[in-house]
RNA sequence: GCGCCCGUAGCUCAGUUGGAUAGAGCGUCGGACUUCGAAUCCGUAGGUCGCAGGUUCGAGUCCUGCCGGGCGCGCCA
């Protein structure tokens, strides 16, 4: 890890500054760490002196010479250099950094206080999962895991919405089109592919509804008895929507993502946790009754346009101001959001804002809850809104709060903040980041693959929308048991020898590797047009190649126990006592060296991940070490190098790597398999 | 109409603290399996970073305007 090397000489340098150029405490420049090119200039560099050169009246490089010679010495810092365009570099000491790290011997950053609590996958328990939902839990599970990595403790929830039109729908279709009982969905239920039937009901109710609009008052009633419960088809709703939710889990499982808690609409319902959370708005005025206009008699929360929640940073310049009072002059009908209708019922924002406050603590009442399955790791909880268990874990309550819903819905999470902000809690607005993301759409090509003609629209456009309602889309076990397939084909041709089992298991490895890494490489904000052949490439920039250069890693320490009994402790041993030209680069290259420093900046890509929540950063971090690893690996033997010290460093190098890249890879929640 | 996002090589995309020569995969063309596994490696060709201004010692990155594309903006969820 190269993060305590940074904050060292970051920590050092401000003092040589301070004391060099007599800078007090807020004029001394941040100080930006940058890698060098190549090795030869340096391993760290900065390029602080151009920073100071206006200040000084002096010329970068002049400066950096100055810092360069008053640098004095720092530990595991063997030589500062001023380079003639003015950066200023740092070699670092490699013997010791190489050691230290493989022994696991660096101190960690300390993680800041307070529990964090990610939201994810929340898919409409009334169907099948798709490819886009694959997208939102790969992307909030690799952000549970990074944030877990960083030392913050995470609450893994999945938002199951068992109130809405989509499951009313369904129950609508078994009901009025099919007219089963709850007796029949059961048996259904327990003898077919319960998500996938249920796909197709769905489409077929959709396309029922468009045949004669009257019909969408079934629609209506259904929605009213789900709410107020204690009928048939409220039963039946519960019931599908139960089943539907451990089909997801099951799916959500083979992808390796998990959860701590499914936090049940239904229960925010019944526990009335919007009449407490209303209480607080109207106290704080952040919503208030409309009495005239078109909004009469409803309870409205003003929107603010464009004010961001950084007032106070931005002065509006003279011409804005001038706008503004232009505006304000000019009454042209203030935007608001309808919070309650003026039939008294609570709109979806309005269970959101009382769901947002319970995250954070803000709401003063709890959920019950009860054991909803139990796992080798422990139980999966569940909300309830009566007779729950005693002994749970406290959920809700975080410091931090990160929504993970596409960009569709960005509107909504605004306005959510703004709820916080206008109940005076603007720092839990701050705390409340909505992760978002663009969609998944379909190519052409695999549109096509699904049996779909595309419409007038679809064909203008490079990509074709997926639709729940019309049941077009690849759904996400169609999708892992196509991966998994070819990817058991092709170990069972490279492995003829493997049990059909062992095989089976390596196969599932190498399927949710592709999978995970190709949901994960794309930056989030750009759309994901998903071509199957593209998903299904193992080679060039995919998740199993970077598996492949772990495997072939291991390989190499077990041949080498093999055939000289040499284990991979004594390799890490006796390293003080072996000459280390070998990474020193006494042979005219460095590349050694710079496996080390490149695998050793896992933490600082982490970082960096969590900054800009963007885990494409992470995905092409992993790749291009992978990448330097399988260059060298055909460059430099270790098996068969002759000279005993050039081996020992080339191992205690490999060794590190694939411990990082192993790392990095379980971040992204894939596993390393024995054998590919 | 307003708001947000996208525009980088033939294609798909990285480049998110502004820094040293703009990168990768796929595809092209040509090489490397008697040596730790070729799901690999090496080489080759390919770029007005949408356009125009501006800020800066320095801009793919920040600001403004424009062009092209996507999404969002309901007493739906």
């Amino acid at each position: 890890m190269i993060l305590p090397v940074h904050d060292r000489l970051r920590g050092h340098l401000t003092g040589v500054l301070r004391e060099l150029y007599a800078l007090d405490e807020t004029s001394v420049p941040s100080i930006a760490l940058e890698y060098p090119p190549n090795r030869t200039l340096g391993d760290l560099g900065t390029p602080v002196a151009f920073e100071l050169a206006r200040r000084l009246r002096k010329a970068p490089r002049a400066i950096a010479q100055e810092i360069a010679g008053a640098f004095g010495t720092l530990e595991g810092i063997t030589q500062v250099g001023a380079a003639p365009n003015g950066y200023l570099n740092f070699f670092l000491e490699r013997r010791p950094f190489l050691i230290d790290r493989i022994a696991g011997r660096y101190p960690t950053a300390p993680a800041p206080a307070g529990k964090a609590i990610v939201e994810h996958t929340a898919i409409n328990p009334n169907k099948a999962a798709h490819v886009g939902h694959l997208r939102n839990s790969a992307l909030g599970d690799t952000l549970v895991r990074v944030l877990r990595f960083r030392g913050i403790p995470v609450e893994v929830q999945n938002y199951i919405d068992d109130t809405g039109v989509q499951v009313a729908d369904v129950i609508v279709g078994f009901r009025v089109i099919e007219q089963k009982t709850l007796e029949q969905i059961q048996e259904i239920a327990d003898s077919t592919r319960f998500d996938y039937y249920c796909w197709d009901l769905y489409s077929r109710v959709t396309q029922w509804y468009d045949g004669d609009k009257d019909r969408l008052k079934h629609r209506a009633d259904t929605l009213h008895e789900i709410e107020h419960g204690g009928t048939e088809a409220a039963a039946i709703g519960a019931f599908v929507a139960d089943r539907i939710v451990r089909t997801h889990l099951r799916t959500m499982a083979r992808m390796n993502v998990d959860y701590d808690l499914l936090t049940w609409e239904g229960d925010i319902l019944r526990l009335k946790f919007w009449a407490q959370a209303f209480d607080v708005l109207k106290a704080s005025g952040a919503v208030y009754l409309q009495t005239e206009g078109r909004l009469a008699g409803c309870w409205v929360m003003p929107i603010q346009e464009d004010e961001e929640a950084t007032p106070k940073t931005q002065l509006p310049t003279p011409k804005e101001k001038t706008e503004k009072s232009e505006e304000a002059e000019e009454p042209e009908e203030e935007r608001e959001k309808v919070i309650v209708r003026s039939n008294g019922v609570v709109t979806y924002v309005g269970k959101d804002i009382a769901y947002q406050f319970w995250k954070l603590g803000l709401l003063g009442r709890d959920f019950c809850y009860r054991v909803f399955t139990t796992r080798p790791h422990g139980p999966l909880w569940a909300t309830c809104a009566s007779d729950g268990e005693n002994d749970h874990p406290d959920f809700g309550g975080a410091a931090y709060v990160y929504n993970v819903i596409d960009v569709r819905q960005s509107y909504l999470q605004k306005l959510l903040k703004q709820a916080l902000v206008a109940a005076a809690h603007p720092e839990a607005a701050d705390r409340s980041h909505h992760f978002s993301y663009e969609m998944v759409t379909l190519s052409h090509a695999t549109a096509r693959e699904l049996g779909y003609t595309p419409s007038e629209d679809d064909a203008k456009r490079p990509f074709v929308e997926v639709s729940g309602r019309k049941g077009l889309g690849v759904k996400a076990d169609d999708l892992l048991d196509t991966v998994i397939r070819k990817a058991g084909s092709e170990v069972a041709s490279r492995n003829p020898e493997l049990s059909g089992e062992e095989r089976d298991r390596i196969a599932q490895m190498i399927g949710i590797a592709a999978v995970r890494y190709f949901l994960i490489k794309f930056s989030r904000g750009k759309m994901i047009v998903f071509d199957l052949d593209e998903a299904l490439s193992f080679e060039g920039e995919s998740g199993p190649y970077i598996q492949y250069a772990v495997v072939r890693a291991n390989n190499i320490f077990q041949k080498l126990k093999q055939r000289d009994g040499t284990d991979e402790a004594t390799l890490r041993a006796a390293l003080n006592d072996v000459p280390a030209g070998e990474l020193a680069g006494d042979n005219g290259s460095h590349e050694l060296w710079e496996l080390v420093l490149e695998a050793s900046r896992l933490d600082e890509v982490v970082d960096q991940v969590i900054r800009s929540l963007e885990f494409s950063v992470l995905a092409k971090y992993a790749f291009s070490l992978a990448q330097a690893f399988n260059a060298f690996y055909h460059r430099s033997p270790i098996l068969n190098e002759e000279r005993d010290d050039v081996r020992r460093w080339r191992a205690a190098a490999v060794i590190y790597l694939r411990d990082q890249l192993t790392r990095a890879l379980d971040l992204m929640g894939v596993s390393v398999p024995p054998r590919m």
